[in-house]
DNA sequence: TGTACATCAGTGAACGCGCGTTCACTGATGTAC
DNA sequence: TGTACATCAGTGAACGCGCGTTCACTGATGTAC
């Protein structure tokens, strides 16, 4: 019966509550915004772990009493920003439909996973370490971001093991469960390989590859 | 000309020295040795960013003072246990030689490698987490680890290449790291894939088919 | 168009917790004779 | 075998920094008439 005040910065009947109940206007709307995106700035250069609420004050010009008014804490704040990129992700569900016959299909999903990746790469780094680490908010909105990718890759597997393309021997889920780790692992860390003369076509080129020869089988 | 202390819990010539410069005797070895179990047994059930001092002192019943006594702080700790698992996975570099012509090969290799990161999930997840952070010792610690493996996937790729059994469009450094990445990975969780009902068998299965066919190319 | 009031927005300054770290000390062990 | 001394080992207690968090307050914006 009794009337929970809504959770910081969230929204109820689109209206976005602060944390000591007053209702967040455009303005209010803007400065939160603004500690989302100084958030995301930090990360960049910083671990999480690392991340003071003073920075981010610091950053966007205000003070840290006006962060606690849009967050709980500067984890809450990363959420909303890994939350986000989830969004960016979905659209992706699209390409793994087909037959992915072609080589060219599964060069598509690869390539534009990597793109949301090199878009978000600090605030997606940071989600996935901390799922690693065990969080489970993170851990939830890794799983859900990920999940349609997981299943449109393991249903290939089956569809070709139907088709004798590929060894019944292979686990749909671990095949799939692989090789979104390795798509996760080179978007994160493509950048690193140019010093050794590798760029990012390369390395599109050949998760796109292991993940094509994988999932369709040998001809 | 100055003489340096000797950094905390470093051997030169076979001494080692503490950080207020007494020798460490075969009593202060045992102790250092127990920190060290404590800080790997702890970091079983919370992250490296939670561990502190007077936790890994209580585990062993002792003061924090005495922890300060074989290490600079926990870090350090930490990189000693990960300098360790460095050591627990060079043997498997052996496992690489040959031409893997047979399925056989890749699987032994998957499976000594999982073997040993069941052995030290907790460390070796903590060292891939601080590498991913960007802190450059756990990174050289990886590197050097893992380079062995690194460049005999790399080589395979090559000598496939040059038989025609693998698409020259590959990159084989880019190629041995991706496998690499995946490997870490499955043998970093595969106990979560448990509840979905793949077990540890269906993991290696699953990835030393992968990377078999990957570096070995097709029939 | 102007004025008064309500509400949204932002903050300076302080409090206090928790942990890292140190130091001067006691206790344990080893060894010379 | 025993005693004295040197050195190794361990610690209680305290200090202080840095950050999270809050509160009472001022300022900005919106709106009713």
């Amino acid at each position: 019966m009794s009337e929970e005040p809504a959770p910081d910065g969230a929204e109820r009947n689109d209206v976005v509550i602060a944390s000591d109940g007053r209702t967040v206007g455009r303005r209010g709307t803007a400065t939160r915004r603004r500690m989302l995106d100084a958030t995301a700035t930090l990360l960049v250069s910083q671990p999480l772990r690392d991340l003071r609420v003073v920075d981010i004050a610091r950053e966007v010009g205000a003070s840290p009493a006006t962060f606690y008014q849009y967050f709980r804490d500067v984890e809450e704040a990363v959420l909303v920003l890994a939350a986000e990129c989830g969004e960016a992700m979905a659209p992706l569900a699209d390409l793994l439909r087909g037959d992915w016959a072609e080589l060219e299909a599964a060069r598509s999903f690869v390539d534009a996973f990597i793109a949301v990746w090199d878009q978000h790469t600090a605030v997606l780094r940071v989600r996935n370490l901390a799922a690693q680490e065990g969080e489970p908010r993170f851990r939830d909105l890794r799983r859900s971001a990920n999940r349609p990718f997981v299943d449109g890759l393991a249903e290939h597997v089956r569809a070709s093991q139907r088709n004798g393309r590929v060894d019944s021997a292979l686990s749909p889920i671990a095949t799939a469960a692989a090789l979104m780790s390795l798509l996760e692992r080179m978007a994160a860390f493509h950048v690193e390989l140019e010093s050794m003369g590798v760029g990012r076509d390369d390395v599109v080129t050949t998760c796109a590859h292991i993940v094509h020869q994988t999932i369709d089988g040998v001809g």
